[in-house]
Parts: structure tokens; C-alpha cells; sequence
DNA sequence: ACTTCAGTTGCAAACGATTTGCAATTGCAT
DNA sequence: ATGCAATTGCAAATCGTTTGCAACTGAAGT
């Protein structure tokens, strides 16, 4: 149920063929990406990139995330009340459910959703570019499970 | 598949219950939130309370809608990439869709949709507290369909 | 109607997340 | 190595929103 951060060995050079040209602050971002099993924001993923490089800037980590998006390699999450999280892009497509204590992030994914969203849309008379769907809730507090 | 204005007679009444207290830019803006049928975010509704009384301040806005929300008045979309915006609460329970060329706010409901997510959420150890699901999308042009 | 005072206002300044101008730096094709 | 456009760090700017503060006002009491 999980993602397995499908990093292909020449993921540069991927990008590279996409226009974008890998200099060192994108290499440490792209490792960080590539390693991240959460879906930092940008100040988090800034403060991991310092400590492998010092020199790097925040505004370097927005403008590189900016343009992964742009060239589809990591997807951008705006959750409620928080800064942009990000996640590498490759794994399908998912949703999100996000604890509401922890900040946690979980993912899930159901045709069956999907599939109604597209009938919904089509019988409003609209096709569908992307959609958001998250849900926000509490670890289950109920019988037979141990409180979290 | 409209909204049709809940606005029970004595709304200033029932916020008074609530503890709020009815002061002339609350009351211009009720008015306006009352009568939109749109999603108009802060500036929005600023700007339409400025035609009524040129006093009223974006910041005075901006408060009493964060106090409506927290009174359960009205209830607050943050849509992809913009600012805000704001409905009156008291409709039934619904999603939106984002017409992504003019920004209008359509409205549906899928009870399907509310099962499945429960469904999926208690699968993996939540209980919801709420929930996002926008669908953004463009106007179909497909064949037999007049352009728009 | 008059007083009272906590709740509310407008303003301007502060805020957090993100973007941008610019001069200095650096990939990478030659 | 060389050159130049792409990229960088920094600081300042931007956008939406919040907040401190002194002046004001709703509404409860007289």
C-alpha cells in the first residue's frame, strides 16, 4: 500500500533531456526528493539540502521545485493550512489522507472514487484536469486499539 | 442543483445567540454573503462592502469572516492557487468543481463519494473530521456541444 | 436618553510563504 | 580552456492574511 521511490538510475540524466541542466544545488535537492519518504514543504527540504551543502538557498529550493513541477517530476501538494509539501513524481496517482495530529500523510487510491468523479464532471458538462481529494482525520481512538 | 439562499429570517438573531455582536460592518457584510450566490473570496466581499458603506476596512473583513467560520456561518475554500473564498454554511453538504478558465464554483454531491471515503479512512485507522474534493476541470467541447 | 466598558474598528505595520531583480557564478557545449 | 546563457545567493518585493494599538461603538444597565 506503500510507494518504493522508483528512482531510475539515470534520473538526471532524464531531466538533462528535459532541458533542465543538473547543477549541484539540484543535485542535492533531487537526492533529498528521491530519499523522501514524507512529503516535505520547502523550508523542510531546505534545511535537509544545507546540511549536505551550506551553501544552498531557500530561493534556490523554490525555484528548483518550481521547475521540477513544471517539468513533472514531483507533484505539489497544497494541504490545508500549510506551506506547498512535495513528492516525487512516478508513483500512481494517489490521494491523500492526512493526520490531523501528526501531519502525517498517508496514501490511498480507489478506482471506484475516481471513476465517479469522471461521471460527475462529464454529466456537469466538464472533462477533468486534475482533481484534489484529501481527507483529514484522527487515528481511530476506538475499542481494541491502543490509544496513539 | 442550487443553493437557494438559506437565509432564515433572523440570522443577526441566531449570531447574537452566538455571541456575536451585530455591528454595522457585520451587518453589510451578511448582507453580501447572504445575497452571493457565488464564492467570492475577502477582496471580493470588501470591495462589495465598500459600495455600501465606503468605511469598512479589508482587515474587518477578514475578521469577521474568520469569526463566522468559527461560529459555523460560513464556510472557507481554499481553492487551487487563489486567495480564500467563502459560502454561506447551512446548504447541504457538497464538493466543488473549478471551471479552471473563469473560476466558477459548481456544486455536487456524491453521497457514493462520502461512503467510499468513510470506507477507505476506517480501512486505515482514521475517522474523518473533513474532507477536500475539488475537481478542476474545463468546459467540455465536445461534438453536439455549443462552445462556450 | 445617558453612561459604561468590553467588544470592535481602521490603520499601518508585521506576518509567512513564495517570487523576483540583479550582479556574481557556473554548467556544459565548443 | 573559453564563452555565454542558465543558474545562483542575497535582499527586497509580493500576495494573502493577521495583528497591535488607540479610537470608537454596540447593547446592557440606569
Amino acid at each position: 500500500m506503500n510507494q518504493a521511490t522508483p528512482i531510475r538510475p539515470d534520473y538526471e540524466g532524464e531531466l538533462r533531456k528535459a532541458g533542465v541542466r543538473i547543477t549541484r544545488p539540484r543535485k542535492v535537492i533531487l537526492s533529498i526528493l528521491a530519499e523522501a519518504g514524507d512529503h516535505p514543504d520547502a523550508l523542510e527540504i531546505f534545511k535537509r539540502a544545507v546540511e549536505i551543502d551550506s551553501g544552498i538557498s531557500l530561493s534556490t529550493v523554490y525555484r528548483t521545485m518550481k521547475l521540477l513541477e513544471g517539468v513533472g517530476a514531483i507533484h505539489r501538494h497544497a494541504f490545508e493550512g500549510g506551506p506547498s509539501r512535495f513528492e516525487p513524481a512516478g508513483v500512481e496517482h494517489h490521494d491523500h489522507l492526512i493526520d490531523l495530529d501528526t501531519g502525517q500523510v498517508i496514501e490511498f487510491h480507489s478506482e471506484r472514487i475516481e471513476q465517479l468523479q469522471q461521471e460527475i464532471a462529464r454529466e456537469l458538462g466538464y472533462d477533468i484536469v486534475h482533481h484534489r481529494l484529501e481527507l483529514y482525520g484522527r487515528k481511530r481512538r476506538g475499542k481494541g486499539l491502543r490509544g496513539g
